[in-house]
RNA sequence: GGAGAGGUGGCCGAGCGGUUGAAGGCACUCGCCUCGAAAGCGAGCAAGGGUGAAAGUCCUUCGGGGGUUCGAAUCCCCCCCUCUCCGCCA
């Protein structure tokens, strides 16, 4: 949710900001509404006022041994203005909110206007692409033939996207989940176990819902929603609370399976564990004073890209351009690790500062001292990582000529000192 | 799932149809007092919104939604949450 003051006194820059994410946008129907909306505010407030005024002389009237009859035949008049009024203001408040609540996050000043994904810039590189001197095998030839992935029956359990990690495979990524906790519990983050369902309230603070409900499972007997990242359960954290402002930061972590219904995006070339729907991942979330949150997200960014460094994986990190950017994202880098089985890097983190966004839309505030007003504060989301694309990594890129696969060295101690993983 | 009790301001807690946006207390802030502090005394102390240059003014809010009524924190209905007991269960 964007602050309607702003986009009020600022319509231009507000409708051009926004063009860069979404193409021919226009706001011209949003600040139509809002005129008619504080109209109609207006003339309900002043109706119900005169409405309370009247009731007041009632009890008066009675008391002074006066017959009220009169009073109260006009205020059944006036009640019926004001029930209409306020009928007319809920139309308008819907579809005002209806637009409001889909309009995305108005990206930085430091991120690049473009709709294009090329643009994406790369702001640091880590390592190198790796290479072979024997025949090289993806992810998949590497799990068939050590025996550690089942997307057979995985699929026969649930269906396609369900994969089953088996042996050491199921070993190697709770190794990878534990490292990465027991990273960001270091660097200070509160490591927390979340529900995996949400209620819609908390689907609408992240800017999940409404409009990518569709991508979401959603168990209609209880109104409820499988998160398909922890950043949703996080966001609700904190919802409706004032915090006091020496509380900030917040930092939390979180492992959370997720579960995407990735609908349309069927029948793409993204074989084995590299989009599923259902993966695990590591999340951090921060709740920081506004002028503290570019900072933060500096912060979570070189969180994430150390974990990626000690595990010794090549990769890129970019700024992603305004066209590409998340609905709630003001600015976002993508950690990308060279898959040498797809021939190209692919997301392992997200790091995002979505602002006042979230914390407008969730009412998550804090206060300034002990007289201050309560302020909106900024939220920020980063993977930290998500260990199924990890996995892919790992197993391609620590392979070796007869087919096993090497631990990194920083996952060792995760596995009872395990150097390698071989056939079983 | 069944039965009961309850959800009021930062916290505790009164109110149970009409100046109650809400007594009283705690906490907090300011002032007096003090060498300083405590105690004591005095004053202040919710959030959101409309309007206005501002002072102000008006509206909403006593878990959420609907209803009865001229008028609801108070009465009725539905839902949510917490606690106790029973059932079921990892």
């Amino acid at each position: 949710m964007l602050d309607i003051k702003w986009i009020r006194d600022n319509p231009k820059a507000a409708e051009e900001a926004l063009q860069s994410r979404i193409p021919g946008l226009e706001l011209t129907e949003l600040l139509s509404l809002d005129r008619q909306r504080r109209d109609a505010i207006t003339l309900s407030e002043s109706l119900r006022a005169e409405q309370n005024k009247v009731g007041k002389e009632i009890p008066q009237r009675k008391k002074a041994g006066e017959s009220a009859d009169e009073l109260i035949a006009r205020l059944s008049q006036i009640k019926k203005e004001s029930q209409e009024a306020q009928d007319r203001l809920k139309e308008i408040e819907a579809r005002f909110e209806e637009i409001a609540l889909g309009l995305p996050n108005v990206p930085h000043e430091s991120v690049l206007r473009s709709l294009n994904k090329e643009d994406n810039q790369v702001v640091k590189t880590f390592g190198e692409k790796p290479s072979f001197d024997f025949p090289f095998r993806n992810h998949l030839e590497v799990a068939d033939h050590l025996g550690i992935l089942d997307f057979e029956r995985g699929a026969k359990i649930t269906g396609a996207g369900f994969p089953i990690y088996v042996g050491d495979g199921a070993r190697l990524e709770r190794a990878l989940l534990n490292f990465l906790l027991d990273q960001n519990e270091g660097r200070g983050f509160v490591p927390l176990g979340l529900p995996y369902l949400v209620n819609s309230e908390t689907g609408y603070t992240s800017g999940q819902l409404p409009k990518f409900a569709d991508q979401m499972y959603h168990v209609t007997e209880d109104d409820l929603y499988v998160i398909p990242t922890a950043e949703i359960a996080l966001g609700g954290l904190h919802r409706d609370e004032i915090v006091l402002e020496e509380k900030l930061p917040l930092r939390y972590t979180a492992y959370t399976a997720c579960f995407r219904r990735e609908a349309g995006t069927y029948g793409t070339e993204e074989r084995g564990l590299v989009r599923n729907h259902q993966f695990n991942k590591v999340e951090l979330f921060s709740l920081v004073a506004p002028d503290k949150s570019y900072e933060e997200l500096e912060l979570l960014r070189s969180c994430a890209e150390d974990s990626v460094e000690k595990l010794g994986l090549h990769y890129q990190t970019t700024n992603l351009v305004s066209g590409d950017l998340g609905q709630a994202a003001a600015k976002t880098y993508d950690i990308e690790v060279w898959l040498p089985g797809q021939n190209r890097y692919y997301e392992v983190s997200s790091c995002s500062n979505c602002e006042a966004y979230q914390a407008r839309r969730g009412n998550i505030r804090f206060r300034r001292g002990k007289e201050g007003k309560p302020e909106f504060l900024h939220t920020l989301n980063g993977s930290s990582l998500a260990t199924s694309r990890l996995m892919i990594g790992i197993l391609e890129c620590y392979q070796d000529q007869d087919g096993n696969v090497t631990v990194p060295e920083a996952l060792r101690p995760y596995l009872g000192g395990q150097e390698k993983i071989g056939k079983s």
